[in-house]
DNA sequence: AACGGATCATTTGCACACGAACGATCGGCA
DNA sequence: TGCCGATCGTTCGTGTGCAAATGATCCGTT
């Protein structure tokens, strides 16, 4: 018991904060739990979330701009510039030009990344399934709900 | 309407899935929102929330080893030691040899680390106030109870 | 037509996050 | 005692994630 005690001036110092109790505590550990999960699943595809993320939303979409897809999948111009300089290096993608910007280019799915995006979709279901599967019917729906609402 | 239209072959390679519903999307947006009001709350005392994490454990337990705090604060090796040295190099931790174990060195707080530690620690309150502030009292503890049992 | 603020994409610098490989040390078991 | 698998801490490479700065282009206003 001695050998694990807390310093008594830490209580004093910290409070009665308890850090795993913490929201963004358990939001970092529920992140890197899913991204591991998320990572093994996927190996044999290689995707990672974020390029998974971009290619799917560069399909359903059809036609986007390198900035407008990082909105619609919470990366800024800076992150999203690599995740598709990535999936463009590996022909999943490909840059058009864009007759109303030259600012911008278009990015349009190949037919390889149509094709890999479809089997990765069906990793992806499972990878939900994994990540989720702790907690119960209700539990999912919840956390989900939840979560969706905290924006 | 046309203008937004998904393409029609994207449904049928994406089958329905929609990306802003699975748990990892959420997870990756509820964890970056939350660093975001970490960041922005902790910018005069410059810490981020892994260099607190690491900073109130070692405070809590007051002599720990290196890998051993990074288990507690879900840090692998190679990034607590990142985090350490840098807790080091700002003269709010230090290293004490070990006696029992010439392969490591127990860390320990220093006066100036207790000290900003205990002024951390009231933001950091704030800090997961803000971060549920979407929700009501009965979702924040039902959130917090989901992602514990999440793993 | 010209100006000026906004947006686009890129780059740099810093901080997680993890797999893999490494040398040093520990500990148990023959 | 000696060996061998496990652990400790470090380093490297790759991939997010963001602030800030940059140059090019766009667009509304004058």
């Amino acid at each position: 018991m001695a050998q694990s005690a807390v310093p008594p001036e830490a209580e004093n110092v910290l409070g009665g904060y308890a850090l795993e109790e913490q929201v963004g505590f358990l939001l970092r550990r529920a992140h890197q739990r899913h991204a591991a999960i998320f990572l093994e699943t996927m190996a044999a595809l290689d995707l990672t979330p974020t390029q998974f993320a971009a290619l799917v939303k560069i399909i359903e979409i059809g036609r986007v701009t390198q900035n407008l897809l990082g909105r619609l999948t919470a990366m800024d111009p800076a992150t999203i510039q690599g995740v598709v300089r990535r999936l463009v290096d590996r022909q999943l993608v490909e840059r058009a030009l864009d007759p109303m910007d030259r600012r911008t280019s278009v990015l349009i799915p190949t037919a390889a990344g149509t094709d890999l995006a479809g089997r990765a979709v069906i990793s992806a279901r499972a990878i939900t399934e994994a990540t989720l599967s702790p907690l119960g019917a209700d539990e999912r729906d919840t956390l989900t709900a939840l979560l969706r609402k905290l924006g």
